[in-house]
DNA sequence: CTCGTTATATAACATATGTTATCATATATT
DNA sequence: AATATATGATAACATATGTTATATAACGAG
């Protein structure tokens, strides 16, 4: 009996969630993605019961980028790529990273959540490709995040640049670099 | 032949100030520093010619709260130093980290930069400390920093939590480690 | 003491933004 | 074809915030 809808939820999300993309959640208000959509606020207070509830949804699709990032497979070392897939993500989306990384009002960056079993699983694989034991792969396995961290803030708030290839050349050269120097260091 | 001032500049500026440092520019309004004052609105106005001077002056401010930090003189070797302070002011006032240097308006890290006279000075010191070429000092000093920012920037927004040994600690033994797998790698 | 200058309070205006009331209308069901 | 109802446009209301107009009053110069 009713019209047919002009504008689902899915429209007003991807426009929001563009807006947000590139210039954050202060920029983000009923009249913006109105006018965006060519219509008035009303689809908008329809489909969602507030703002609050639509910037949660945007919420939850820029921590789906986000894993969709982390997913990614490749022909490197899982080790290896996920951390340069945090670092890929902070360079394409560094507004998005922000949001979610580098504010207090989120979640933590989970690759460097190490009590949960998914953390255990990759300090163990981790254990096979450098030999130390449990304890001591954690250890090293904070200060390669802590630096992949801030490989990735710097990328986010463009105070370096760097290509894909310096970037893995960065990390790797590091991670070995501080690999070697700790085993020396245990003689 | 006018009436004494009830409220100077600093006053406004220090009331500002302390707003932005526990709550951001976000919570930064005119009637709230009003309110803090006990005044109306009007003394911030016949002070500053609009907000935006005012915020500007705040940042100024800011940055001096950095500045003092980064002069800090210890009986640790100056190139430790700076970045135990760098991370020191990080976990102190993690609010006024992100606004200097979470944010891509600001300008960059200067710690980072290394194109200007003091970085140049900063190089050669480490030199004396590492024995590397300056070329090979310049590339360990990135390494460093990107490490030493990413502590910075997981306690700024209380991601983890360290206490200063614990930060000292971190900090020494992935320098130490770093140098020394590089050196070893060199071979 | 009187007066002119200016600091301050009060209140208002302008704009931005979330939200909602009201009304018109398209369309599936009857 | 008539109707009930959800969809959407328009416009309004509420609040927050920057800014300013106006009035009041304090205080030093004369």
């Amino acid at each position: 009996m009713p019209p047919n809808k002009k504008y689902t939820k899915d429209e007003i999300v991807n426009i929001a969630y563009k807006i947000v993309e590139s210039e954050g959640f202060e920029n983000l208000n009923a009249r913006r993605i109105a006018k965006e959509l060519n219509a008035s606020v009303q689809p908008i207070f329809h489909n969602f019961t507030s703002m609050e509830e639509l910037k949660n949804t945007v919420y939850e699709k820029i921590y789906e980028t986000y894993q969709n990032y982390m997913e990614r497979v490749t022909e490197k070392p899982a080790y290896k790529q996920s951390g340069l897939s945090y670092i890929q993500f902070a360079k394409d989306h560094p507004v998005l990273f922000k949001i979610l990384f580098m504010k207090e009002t989120n979640n933590s960056p989970e690759s460097f959540i190490i009590n949960d079993s998914e953390g255990e699983d990759i300090i163990r694989r981790g254990q096979q490709l450098t030999g130390l034991s449990y304890e001591e792969q954690k250890k090293f396995h904070v200060k390669v995040f802590i630096f992949t961290h801030g490989i990735a803030c710097l990328l986010a708030t463009k105070t370096v640049k760097l290509e894909e290839n310096e970037i893995e050349e960065l990390l790797t050269n590091t991670v070995l670099e501080l690999l070697k120097g700790y085993k020396e260091e245990r003689l």
